[in-house]
DNA sequence: GGCCGATAGTCTGAAGTCAAAGTATTTCCG
DNA sequence: CGGAAATACTTTGACTTCAGACTATCGGCC
């Protein structure tokens, strides 16, 4: 999913589009665009420098979003709907996202203790302390430094919680 | 690629990280954990919303990016390695995706006229059609209403073009 | 008790992505 | 000039994701 580019290009293809934007007769339109456009290319940005990271511990980022979502939960153990649910991802996309961490012995499935539907993954000790080791390296190398200063990350936070807010990301 | 949740959650999935992160011990990574997943949760909620508007035309947003970057080149044609680069995306999905296109009829393949390695995809008339007719939809229904305010959007874009700067998305 | 809609998970097929290898062509440089 | 390295694109195979269909189970309601 990570994006291909070695080099930075030589301008802001943001700033460009916008230009663009302008001279075609979409002025109103032109700062929303720029800022989706933005979030796109920083999101490509920074998922190619995370999935670099956990590369070498054998992790997607996908899969080191399951590990820790696990390791925060009460019992380390959840059904499979709520980490769909959580993740942002489709159900399928969870049957095979367990399927391949059970296979690497970093998750197990259990029943779930009342509802014969479900199915409960759980944290295996590998998988918990894979999620550690994980979690050490991204600290360092991505969170510690995003490369903003942090009044431009308080800013960011806010305003992008304002964004998903109204998007309907979650209800306050 | 869009993600596959329906409800809004009952809470702020990044504040909830962000918690953890810091019972955790790793309060001087938070901040930046914070940034990054708020980021990554607008894409997906973003691309969600992009995509179910290109739904109807028949396009993905890959797609539609390379309409519309060939529709702002001078002749309306660009080598299949320019788009590559512009766009984050690997050289065989370039391939992938102008072979779409042009089943589709909305892109086609054109000789280079001076290196004989290249190709260039050339927008058709119906490929110029469509892409202003899917930026209409889009400005009205994303772009002129990105769920910020003026002033958001503003302060969004100058934090990601710093962010992007110094993450190598651009050289200024 | 028994039906009906909702929910949980899985399976299948289509689409998209990436890495690695292969071919053709160009460019650099001795 | 001529060969090595770089570049442009394609092909192949593995992996991931999603939509849609399917099975099993749960819960509410008559």
């Amino acid at each position: 999913m990570a994006g291909a580019r070695a080099r930075p290009l030589p301008f802001d293809p943001v700033a460009e589009a916008r230009g663009h934007w302008e001279r075609a007769g979409w002025a109103e339109a032109a700062p929303g665009m720029a800022a989706v456009t933005s979030i796109m290319r920083a999101q490509q940005v920074l998922l190619a420098r995370i999935e670099e990271v956990l590369r070498p511990h054998g992790l997607s980022f996908a899969r080191y979003e399951v590990l820790m979502l696990l390791s925060f939960s009460r019992t380390g153990a959840l059904p499979l709907a709520r980490l769909g649910e959580r993740l942002q991802v489709h159900p399928a996309s969870v049957t095979n996202l367990v399927d391949r961490l059970t296979a690497a012995g970093l998750v197990s499935r259990v029943a779930h203790p009342s509802d014969r539907r479900a199915t409960l993954a759980e944290l295996t000790e590998a998988g918990r302390s894979l999620a550690l080791a994980a979690t050490a390296d991204l600290n360092a190398t991505v969170f510690a430094a995003p490369g903003l200063t942090p009044d431009g990350v308080q800013r960011l936070v806010e305003v992008l919680t304002e964004l998903r807010r109204d998007a309907g990301d979650f209800t306050p």
